[in-house]
DNA sequence: CGTTGTCCTTGACACTGTCAAGTTGTACTG
DNA sequence: CAGTACAACTTGACAGTGTCAAGGACAACG
């Protein structure tokens, strides 16, 4: 059967790829069939094979995709006029809940190869790099490559909990009443950036 | 057919359990069959079904006992003479490496319905409850309700974020040549206590 | 015209979760 | 002690799944 002249050839990957994450932000990963990527982007069920491979394929491209889209985000934190720890953690925190079908894949490698697929494991090694250079900015450059690393490890620790535990865990039920998740997950990422700014301070006090 | 005089009547639902468990930590939750559980724990491919109803249900129980053991490992930590927060990193650091396959459950609303089964929901709230005694320990009790809850919030992104970054996600394989992961790990903990007791030591000046 | 290759299709297979309907043993009632 | 109710499983069936195999349509190239 030949595709319909209304859609343009060669869009068929965007497309499953689109099936793929409208249907992970729906129902998370556990639940994504390639058949119904396959129905949901009107083709055949082998379809989706031809461009992906197979399942975890396709939550690779996913991953990569989304381990792009977080190094720019990164990126995007230089220009702003906050201080660095507060802007990357908003960064984010955003970034995972506007990319919550990509971000429910990223880290799982139990499902996604980042191990076997290569551009995926390239994706991700290029966001830490972004991560680094933001601790770089926040610590200043002189700092030792070690101590620079779990600095950075810390703040990915405490970034990743936050988000996971908001999008997918039993943050959002747990919200005293009389406030709302937004107002606390903005006073959690206030007191985080606090601390960040007191260590930093202390640092340079040692340091000098 | 009979089940083998061996092994005792009443602990098949232990078996499952058991299996599935076993399962989860050697390929990860989406991999988990409901039929090679049954393989594994020497049953029918319908007996899991008998105690657990169904495939969420089976995880939902494995959330639970996940959570009663985080909160007594929680509860452990009030008998340690180290600093509460950082024995609270570990503890949880531990319970997540220890227990990787009630870890890579627990968290996932997705596929165990936390909402859905009450008693994971109340062990899960009772987990929390603990982390809340720590804080009170932590920060000392006269705090503030709210920002209470902002520190427990805190604290649990920490420490969730890096047992997840860790157990399934980048960080093994990012540590800097010349240190191993382990040391790394002990270095991320120790700078976020180092960093929560600037924090408290800050909130003390302030309230006096 | 023949070949080659990409992009996709249909068909088949073993396996999955789950519903339905037994079977077996045990405990308790009358 | 017969009857019955119930828990603890069992076998059987069904639609849906991931994936292998084998094409078909169409463009590009010789």
């Amino acid at each position: 059967m030949v595709p319909a002249p209304s859609e343009q050839h060669g869009d068929v990957r965007r497309l499953v790829l689109d099936a793929a994450i409208a249907i992970i932000e729906l129902e998370g990963a556990e639940s994504l069939s390639m058949r119904e990527v396959a129905r949901r982007a009107g083709v055949s069920h082998q379809a989706p094979y031809h461009y992906f491979g197979d399942r975890s394929g396709i939550l690779a491209a996913i991953s990569e995709e989304g381990f792009t889209g977080l190094a720019q985000a990164f990126r995007d934190v230089h220009e702003t006029e906050m201080p660095a720890a507060k802007a990357g953690f908003i960064a984010y925190l955003n970034f995972s809940r506007q990319h919550v079908g990509h971000f429910r894949v990223m880290f799982r490698n139990d499902i996604c190869g980042v191990s076997t697929h290569k551009s995926t494991q390239t994706a991700a090694d290029s966001a830490f790099d972004e991560l680094r250079l933001m601790v770089s900015r926040i610590t200043g450059p002189e700092i030792d490559p070690n101590k620079a690393f779990t600095f950075a490890a810390m703040l990915w620790s405490l970034s990743h909990g936050l988000a996971t535990l908001v999008i997918d865990g039993p943050l959002p039920n747990k919200v005293p009443p009389g406030t709302d998740l937004e107002s606390q997950i903005q006073a959690v990422i206030d007191l985080s950036s606090h601390m960040v700014a007191l260590e930093v301070a202390e640092m340079g006090l040692l340091t000098r």
